[in-house]
DNA sequence: GCCAATATATACCATACAGTATATAGATTT
DNA sequence: AAATCTATATACTGTATGGTATATATTGGC
C-alpha cells in the first residue's frame, strides 16, 4: 500500500481539478499544473500518464463531487416533491457550490472538450446521463407512491427540469449575474408546483 | 478603395469564425487557419493585428449572423404573440441553423472565452444582452398594444425565456441529442400561451 | 505597359509546449 | 542502519506556438 503517491496522486487531482475546469483542456498547460501543485513534472507523470488522463481524473473527481453532492440533496427528507424541491434550492445558490471547483463542470467540459476532447465529452454525457437518472428515480418513486402526478414520463420530466436549470447555470455563467440562477429557480419551482401537484 | 484587402480579411473571416466557434480560442493555432485559408502568416496578418483581434472579428461574425436572424425572424407578420412564437419556431431547428457555424456562438464562446479571454467574454455578454433586449421589445410592444399580458416586466420574461432557450441549447449541444431543441421548445410553447394569454 | 503602392509568401525568432531519460531524494523492509 | 524499492526533481528532447522582417507577387493608377 504505497500510501505516498496515492496522496500525492490525490493532491494533484484536487489542486488541478479547479484549473481545468476554469481554463478549459488545452488552455490549461504543464507548467500551470506544476506552478498549481508546487510539483514538477516529474512527480506528475510519475502519477498519470499523461496531460489527458489527469484532465480526465480531475473531471471525475469534480463531476463525481457534484453527483455525491446531488445524491446528498435527492435524500433529503420527506416525499418525492421535497426532495425535487430540495434539488432546486441546490441550485438556487449553485454557484457558491461550484466556486471552488471554477464553475460548473458538466457546462464547462460539456462546451469545452465538445472540439477538442473526445473522452473529456464521452465522460460529461455520462455524468449528464447520471444526473438525470437520479432526478427521473425520485420522480419515478413519487409516482409509485402516489406522491405526485406527473404529465409525461418520469424520465422526460427530469430531462425538462435539468434543461432549465441547465439554462440557468449557462446564462449566470456568461453573464456572471447569479440572478438568472435564482429567477430561473424561482420559476421552476413555481411550474413544479403547477405540474406535478397531485 | 482596396478592394483586395477588404475582400481577403472577409474570406479570412468568414473561413476561420466557424473554426474559432467550434475550437476555441485556444484551441484555434494561426496553422489552423492558414490550413483552413489556403493562406500564409503573411496574409492573416497582413489583415489582422494578431490572433486575437482575427478572433474578436470572428465572434462578431458569428453574432452578428445570429442577431440578424433573430432581427429577422422578430420581424414576422402578425402580433407581438405571433413573433414570439416565429422565435420559439427557429430555435426549434437552430442546431441546422448554427450547423455551418460549428455550433451555438453564444454558448461556445461564453464558456470558452470565460476564463481565457476577457475581450471575446465581453462580446459575448454584449450579444447576450442585445438579444434579451429584441425580444424585450416584442413583449413590450404587444403590451403597448394590448395583444398581451405579461405577469413581469418585459425584460424579465426575455430573459426567463432566453434562459430556456438557452438550456435547451446548451443541452442538445452536450449531448449532441436535438430532442431537447425540439422538446424543450414544445414546453416553451405551452408556457408562453398560459402566461402571455390575454 | 510601366511604375508605385499594396498585398501575400517566405524564412526566420524566441518562447512555450507535452513528454522523457536519468539522477537524486525519500520511504520501506529486514 | 543498510539495502532496496519507490517517488520526485532535474535537465533535456523535438515540435508547435504566436509573431515578425523581409522578399516577392499582385494590383491599380497613369
Amino acid at each position: 500500500m504505497s500510501t505516498k503517491a496515492e496522496k500525492t496522486t490525490a493532491f494533484i487531482i484536487e489542486t488541478v481539478a479547479p484549473l481545468f475546469n476554469k481554463q478549459g483542456y488545452i488552455g490549461t498547460s504543464m507548467s500551470d499544473l506544476t506552478d498549481a501543485t508546487g510539483l514538477t513534472k516529474g512527480a506528475i507523470y510519475g502519477n498519470f500518464e499523461n496531460k489527458e488522463a489527469l484532465a480526465l481524473s480531475a473531471y471525475e473527481y469534480n463531476s463525481k463531487r457534484l453527483l455525491a453532492k446531488i445524491d446528498d440533496v435527492l435524500a433529503a427528507e420527506g416525499n418525492a416533491l421535497d426532495k425535487v424541491f430540495a434539488l432546486t434550492d441546490f441550485y438556487r445558490s449553485y454557484d457558491v457550490f461550484t466556486q471552488d471547483m471554477g464553475g460548473c463542470p458538466i457546462l464547462n467540459t460539456g462546451v469545452d472538450a465538445q472540439g477538442n476532447n473526445r473522452l473529456l465529452s464521452a465522460a460529461n454525457r455520462e455524468a449528464l446521463k447520471e444526473i438525470e437518472g437520479k432526478i427521473a428515480l425520485v420522480l419515478e418513486n413519487g409516482v409509485n407512491k402516489k406522491e405526485l402526478k406527473i404529465p409525461v414520463t418520469p424520465l422526460q420530466f427530469a430531462k425538462q427540469m435539468f434543461t432549465i436549470i441547465q439554462g440557468a447555470v449557462a446564462m449566470s455563467t456568461m453573464t456572471r449575474d447569479r440572478k438568472y440562477l435564482i429567477n430561473t429557480i424561482t420559476y421552476l419551482d413555481v411550474l413544479i408546483k403547477r405540474e406535478l401537484k397531485k
